[in-house]
DNA sequence: TGCCGAATTGAAATCGAGTACATTGCTCGG
DNA sequence: CCGAGCAATGTACTCGATTTCAATTCGGCA
């Protein structure tokens, strides 16, 4: 800057000033300094200016690893929602910076706001760090989670309705004549546990009593997920349907149930819950509730830079919507 | 830190020092000033240290899309492979910045670099912005580049071999007794090329003749794809086996097929390129190049390090590796 | 006793921009 | 003809850390 300055004939405050549009530069000098810097291939530091003016332009998205052991990150959804949370923020002009955490270090995160690094922190993971995500809002870090809106919460959840995707799911079975409806997935997790909320206010609609043979746990990993539904078919428990809390899921039970011998959709129908860009691609095609990414990615960062000017940030519940596909068909 | 300093009773040099662990400070006074720094709940601010030091610890990883108009970040390969690109920097204490640009500008990836924001830049997506490219790498920024090794090229790339995953795939379908090899794929993209370099060189191989009626051209848009594949079963061009350039395309062509009435693997044959998530939960389980994000993601960051330390960074042609599974069967 | 060097610590300059305040030169009204 | 007022620019301080160089203390040894 100060090389510009000086071959402009100026002082560095000209060009300082020329260079952020203020209106205190006569017209003229600007645009000398504009073609001059231009032409040196000159760009302002970022850190500099950072440091003088106190805040920057840049926002932590942070993934949280569900368990204690480090994973990959490779969930299709939350890669999906880190492209769209891209878009969202380059829209506005801020910049991206993604971070993986360990679920027993969330406070890590604080970091990337209390170092300056960012002017807020996007996490994506909820699972069940309810208190650790508290105590990180304790902290005032501007903090969104995506997640599902629970009592005594302290930090700012934006996440889908999930017990009214639930509903969805189990009441769209339901309508093709379905009775006996697995509900598979960990409802130790609150998301999850929103959904079977949803899945039992179906059944009590439609007036089926709740069968526990049918409530079956099971973690993300696709071979838990084989062992599981092999079980339930090697018990004997009757069931027509299956509603899964993800697509993934999803797709390794009804791969499983095939090799069972169990038609899809004719003996045993199957929906799932995201949306994810594959589930059109699946054979058959997946019936699912859909997440709205994107509108999910800029409500997070409404909320965010809502929370950055000092102002409320409640929690937002999306709603939900029922994506009819090929796994799911009259009884 | 002034604070830190004041309460401790030193100065302001002696805190940085006891904070970055220099060895000239007395043991006692530097857990007397770490301790009073956490209890303060002290961090330093990076700004200023970026400034003084006149470097950073983040890399800016930039995606570019492929052609002219905006498209959304979520190519299934990418977003893994930013995944892995995020494991790789954390792994090494760097912060990941992400970004997308449009084609037409790519030159704004430099702007990481020369503001300061980023000390290097990794781009995915190599597309035919290889003119843009090598006007990056003249600008002296710090760059690797996700993609195919070409002629002329004055910037890193990191890439798979392609030719030899082409070669791979159509091996392995010959060797099942197939013959009428169509390929699915646009070899404008130098990727791509280099593929079905490799699908030419396993016809040479096997005595095949190349029959320019089995070389299909198609955008990576799926509508596309169905189109071209409805085409050719239209004209009536006899096949027994399909190379697709990418995964979610092989997806869609296995899916345009069935419908068509032709049976997987029976009837044709398909192999992938990618191996992305999803091609093993798909149905027939996808027979794939596997191009190894794995290695690649780490591949690039050394790459990249290199360069910044003023070394001298070679392309990278990375093996890749055949995953046979259900929809490629012997004929 | 006096000097040297090692171990610590402090003072002050520095990184590159932004900005409050001072300064300059002009215009214009009385 | 003079001073108020405005436009444009310069001077110098500031942001918060790092780092160079100087200063202090102390033990040891001649």
């Amino acid at each position: 800057m100060a090389d510009v300055a000086r071959l402009a004939g100026v002082a560095t405050s000209t060009v300082s000033r020329a260079l952020s549009g203020s209106p205190l530069v006569n017209e003229e000098t600007r645009t000398r300094i504009l073609e001059l810097a231009a032409s040196l291939n000159y760009t302002i530091n970022v850190s500099a200016r950072n440091l003088r003016q106190g805040s920057n332009r840049t926002i932590a998205v942070v993934v949280s690893d569900y368990e204690e052991r480090r994973q990959d990150l490779s969930d299709p959804f939350f890669l999906s929602m880190l492209g769209k949370l891209a878009d969202a923020l380059t829209d506005r002009g801020f910049n991206m910076l993604v971070a993986r955490v360990s679920s027993q270090h969330l406070d890590t995160a604080a970091h990337y706001y209390e170092t300056g690094l960012a002017l807020g922190v996007i996490l994506i993971g909820q699972w069940r760090h309810h208190d650790q995500l508290n105590q990180l809002a304790a902290r005032r870090v501007p903090l969104v989670v995506w997640g599902a809106k629970l009592d005594q919460q302290l930090y700012c959840t934006v996440g889908s309705d999930n017990v009214q995707g639930g509903d969805q799911a189990v009441s769209h079975l339901i309508k093709l004549g379905r009775r006996r409806i697995v509900f598979l997935g960990d409802t130790r997790y609150p998301e999850m546990e929103q959904r079977f909320a949803g899945y039992r206010a179906a059944l009590a609609r439609a007036g089926i009593e709740f069968d526990p043979r049918l409530q079956i746990a099971t973690s993300f990993k696709a071979e838990d997920c084989r062992r599981v539904v092999n079980r339930i078919v090697d018990d004997g428990v009757a069931f027509d349907a299956v509603f899964v809390v993800s697509d993934l899921l999803a797709m390794t039970a009804i791969n499983t149930l095939r090799e069972r011998g169990r038609r899809i959709p004719d003996e045993v129908s199957v929906v799932g819950f995201d949306d994810i860009v594959l589930a059109s691609y699946f054979h058959p095609a997946l019936t699912t509730v859909k997440q709205s990414i994107e509108d999910a990615a800029p409500a997070m960062v409404e909320s965010l830079l809502a929370q950055i000017d000092g102002q409320p940030a409640p929690p937002r519940q999306l709603p939900t919507r029922l994506v009819v596909r090929g796994s799911s068909a009259p009884a």
